[in-house]
DNA sequence: CGTGCCGGGCA
DNA sequence: TGCCCGGCACG
């Protein structure tokens, strides 16, 4: 334990480039090392209100995806508190299984946590009560019994051949990309409303779409299953319609399009869910996620809520992508005679693509990683 | 170039 | 077994 510190201590003061950071300030309890002479206030203000209820929203969205219900928003896009007008009823979550699966003993065996949760500020306290009105006989998926994810003993095998796509999400659309910006794009044009700026992705589409991969094989029966509407998905030969420049031809959602500018953070009202992934190190268990419909085969959803940040570090709120406007076509020739080509993906994983605990808390806060990331291993809390 | 993470090394 | 790092793939 000594060693460990001094080694610690070491490795930071040789890199000591951060010094007036925010760091060490959770890790403060066990190792203390340079926090001594940094000695962060830990000032908190909840300020960004705005901030969250915008995620909360975004991620409860992204739970419901294909809503029944879409009636627009009476009015108020965001009551101030309490007014929440039901509504929605419940939201069955996606598959949030993560039960230790043999590997490393992701169960934190109720060690870290601390008098005061080092976690980020807002963590495990404000477990709100959500489902305002919610009906105990209704939904909330029938079968509870807990299918665990990965249908392979090794959850972190890679498969030979794997086609990722990307889905909307949103209420009757359900296009289906190939790529991630395609789909980012798509959304932000179509549903978002985000016509004026060509370009201007603050992080919002990616609640509205999900990655899906499906095997390459086995293609047709992978999306016939989760393409239930929308005939524009149908999916051409070999790739789909990818294309972002004509995309908002095909399947124009009405209601959303003609509900004018109102229409963009269509889930209006309803940011109480707050899921905030307890994430394993500090809060053991449960992730307030009911289980993904039990469907056919079970794709991983994309499901992620940026812990909003804190400390002011900025990570990435809004990062003003410096892209020129480029033409950025695509490539054809690639698709066809790609004898070289399979090898690609066949070798090694395909990185999911949602931000992991390192993007999202920095090399700084290195100590509020999960283990795995610390350890660079495959991440455990924001799976993918 | 930064990031995710596998394989492997060290205690 | 816990912890960490080299190094590689990938965007
Ligand atoms: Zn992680």
């Amino acid at each position: 334990m000594k060693i460990l510190e001094t080694k610690k201590v070491s490795r930071l003061q040789e890199h000591e480039k951060d010094h007036m950071r925010p760091v060490a300030v959770i890790s403060d309890q066990k190792r203390k090392v340079v926090s001594s002479n940094i000695d962060v206030p830990r000032v908190r203000k909840l300020s960004e209100e705005g901030e969250m209820d915008k995620v909360t929203a975004a991620m409860v969205l992204t739970s419901l995806s294909t809503s029944p219900l879409v009636r627009s928003p009476p009015s108020a896009v965001r009551v101030t508190d309490g007014g929440l007008s039901s509504s929605w009823k419940d939201v069955p979550n996606m598959s949030s299984s993560y039960s230790s699966s043999g590997n490393w003993s992701w169960g934190a065996p109720s060690d870290q946590s601390n008098p005061s949760t080092p976690s980020p500020p807002l963590s495990a306290d404000s477990f709100k009560p959500f489902r305002p009105s919610f009906q105990p006989d209704d939904s909330i998926d029938e079968a509870d019994s807990s299918h665990l994810l990965f249908d392979e003993p090794i959850p972190r095998k890679r498969k030979n051949s794997m086609k990722v796509m990307f889905k909307c999400l949103w209420k009757n659309c359900g296009k289906v990309l190939s790529t991630s910006t395609g789909i980012q794009k798509h959304i932000r044009t179509i549903h978002l409303a985000r016509n004026g700026e060509s370009d201007y992705s603050d992080g919002e589409e990616d609640f509205y779409y999900q990655e899906i991969k499906l095997n390459t094989d086995s293609v047709a029966e992978g999306l016939g299953s989760l393409s239930p509407v929308s005939p524009s998905v149908a999916s051409p030969p070999t790739l789909t319609s990818l294309d972002s420049g004509a995309l908002d031809i095909s399947t124009v959602n009405t209601e959303t399009k003609s509900t004018t500018p109102l229409s963009r953070s269509a889930p209006t009202c309803l940011y109480l869910v707050h899921t905030d992934h307890a994430y394993q190190a500090t809060a053991p268990v449960n992730i307030p996620a009911s289980k993904f419909t039990p469907s056919s085969n079970g794709f991983s959803i994309s499901w992620q809520s940026p812990p909003v940040t804190f400390t002011g570090i900025p990570i990435s709120p809004n990062h003003s992508l410096a892209m020129g406007i480029k033409d950025h076509r695509q490539l054809p020739l690639s698709a066809l005679s790609s004898p070289p080509r399979p090898a690609l993906s066949a070798a090694r994983k395909i990185r999911g693509e949602g931000k992991k605990c390192r993007k999202v808390y920095g090399m700084e806060n290195r100590d509020m990683w999960c283990t795995a990331c610390r350890w660079k291993k495959a991440c455990q809390r924001f799976i993918d």
